[in-house]
DNA sequence: ACAAAAGTGTTCCTTCTACACCCATGA
DNA sequence: TCATGGGTGTAGAAGGAACACTTTTGT
C-alpha cells in the first residue's frame, strides 16, 4: 500500500505551553528520556493515534504531560512543520499548538513527563531539540499579537486577578512597560473584557485592589495596540 | 511497521487560490475526475510526495493545477486538517493553504486541471467536496483580515493598477464599501504600500488615473480597519 | 457643456498618550 | 505620616469618518 508518490508518514503534535510565572514568560519543556535528542530538552508532544483528531490529541498529549485538563486553557494550532529531515526517525510532520495556563505547579506526573519543567522562553530559546525554537518563536509571536487583539491574558491568570495582574501579564508577554493608568481604563471600559468579583485582595502594603474574573467577551475592539 | 498506536497516514496538500474578477471575489474550483467525491467540486490539492517540504507540495500542486508560477504570488498555511473520516480513502490529514492571485486567464492545463474553473465563492460556499468549504471559509476570512493589517491587496491586482483598482479589491473581499477620497489619501500616504510608475491609466470616460505598482512594505501600519 | 472618475480640504469625533493628581490601606 | 500600589481627570496629538468641492479627461 505504500509507493513512492504520495508515501505515508507519521503525524506529531507538539505543544508550546507558555505562562507567567516570576515575572517572565515561561514555557514548558521537558527533557527527553529516548533517542533521538535524548537528554536534550524539547517541547512536549507525540504522535497521532489510529482515530483520533488533532486538536484530541493535543488535549491528551497536554493531559499526559502536565496531568491537566486541555478543555480548561486555551488551545490553539499554529500551523504544520513538514520540512524533510526535521525528524531523524524517518518522516514526520507536527502540527504544533499554543497553549496557554496559568501559573499552576506541575504535578509529578507519570509515564513521559517526570521531566517536565517551567523555563523561561528567553533560557529556552536556542536549546530546543528538532525545530523546536521555531515553533516557540512563532507562539510567543502569535500570544504578542493574541494579547492585542484578543482577551486571551486573562487565561493566563488564575480564577481571580487583579487589574495589576492582568497588566503584568501584558508586560511580561510583550516584553515592554504598560501605563497603569490607562490600561485600567481600557480593560474596565471594555465590555465583556473581565467582570468584578466584588473581592479585594489587600496587598502587604498599599491600596486593595478590586478582584476580577474573565468577562465573556472574547475579541477586542478595539484593540490594545503594542508601542 | 505500521501499528495501532501511532499510526501511518497520508498527508494531502489543498489551496484555497482566491482572486478578484468580474467584481467578486472568485475561488479556483476543479471537478473531481475521480473517487470519492467524482464529479463534485472541490478545492485543488493533492498528495505530499515522499521528500517534499509541505510548502513545495503546495506549489507544486499550483503549478500543476493552474500552471503558474506559485514563486510570484501570495501562498500561506491556514492550518492542519485532520478529523478522522473526513476523507473517504483512509486517514489522510491536509494542510491548507490560502493562495492569491490577480485576475490571469486559466491555462487549460494538462493533466490533472482540465476542469480548473473560477467559482464566485458565493455560488461555491455549501457545494464543495471533503471538509473544503470549511476550508474555503477560514480562507476568505484570512484573506480580509490579511487586507486589514498587509499590503496584501496588491497581490489581487496585476503588475500596475490604479488607487481605484486596488479600493476594488477592498470593496469586493470585504463586501463592503470603502470611502474612495479617504481610501486614496491612506494608501499614497502609507510609505512603501504603493509606489507611482509616471504611467496613467484613460478610461472611456473620466479623468486618467496615476497607475502605481506594489511598494516593499508589507505590514500596515496603522491598518485598515473594516468598518 | 456634461458625465464620470480622480483627487483635495475641512470639520467633527473618537481614541491614544502622557502625566498630574487623588484614594486606601498597613506599618 | 509615609510608602505603596490602585484609580480618576484632563489636555494634547493622531487618526478615522463624512462629505463639500475641485480637477481632468472624452464625447
Amino acid at each position: 500500500m505504500i509507493d513512492r508518490e504520495h508515501s505515508y508518514l507519521r503525524l506529531a503534535v507538539d505543544l508550546a505551553i507558555l505562562t507567567v510565572r516570576e515575572d517572565t514568560l515561561q514555557v514548558l519543556v521537558i527533557t527527553r528520556a529516548n533517542e533521538p535528542f535524548r537528554g536534550r530538552p524539547a517541547l512536549p508532544g507525540g504522535f497521532l493515534r489510529g482515530d483520533e483528531d488533532i486538536p484530541d490529541a493535543a488535549v491528551r498529549e497536554l493531559a499526559e504531560e502536565t496531568g491537566l485538563d486541555g478543555n480548561r486553557l486555551h488551545l490553539e494550532q499554529l500551523r504544520a512543520y513538514g520540512a524533510p529531515g526535521r525528524d531523524p526517525r524517518g518522516r514526520v510532520v507536527s502540527v504544533a499548538f499554543l497553549a496557554i495556563m496559568p501559573d499552576l505547579p506541575l504535578p509529578t506526573a507519570g509515564s513521559d513527563a517526570s521531566s517536565a519543567a517551567w523555563v523561561p522562553v528567553e533560557q529556552a530559546r536556542g536549546t530546543l531539540a528538532f525545530d523546536h525554537d521555531e515553533i516557540l518563536d512563532e507562539a510567543v509571536e502569535r500570544a504578542r499579537t493574541r494579547l492585542e487583539f484578543t482577551t486571551l491574558a486573562t487565561t493566563f491568570c488564575g480564577p481571580s486577578f487583579t487589574i495589576g495582574d492582568l497588566r503584568n501579564v501584558y508586560e511580561v508577554v510583550w516584553g515592554q512597560a504598560v501605563d497603569p493608568r490607562n490600561f485600567s481604563r481600557k480593560v474596565i471600559g471594555t465590555p465583556g473584557f473581565v467582570e468584578q468579583t466584588g473581592e479585594r485582595r489587600i496587598p502587604e502594603i498599599g491600596r486593595p485592589a478590586a478582584l476580577y474574573r474573565a468577562g465573556a467577551e472574547t475579541s477586542l475592539n478595539p484593540p490594545i495596540m503594542r508601542g
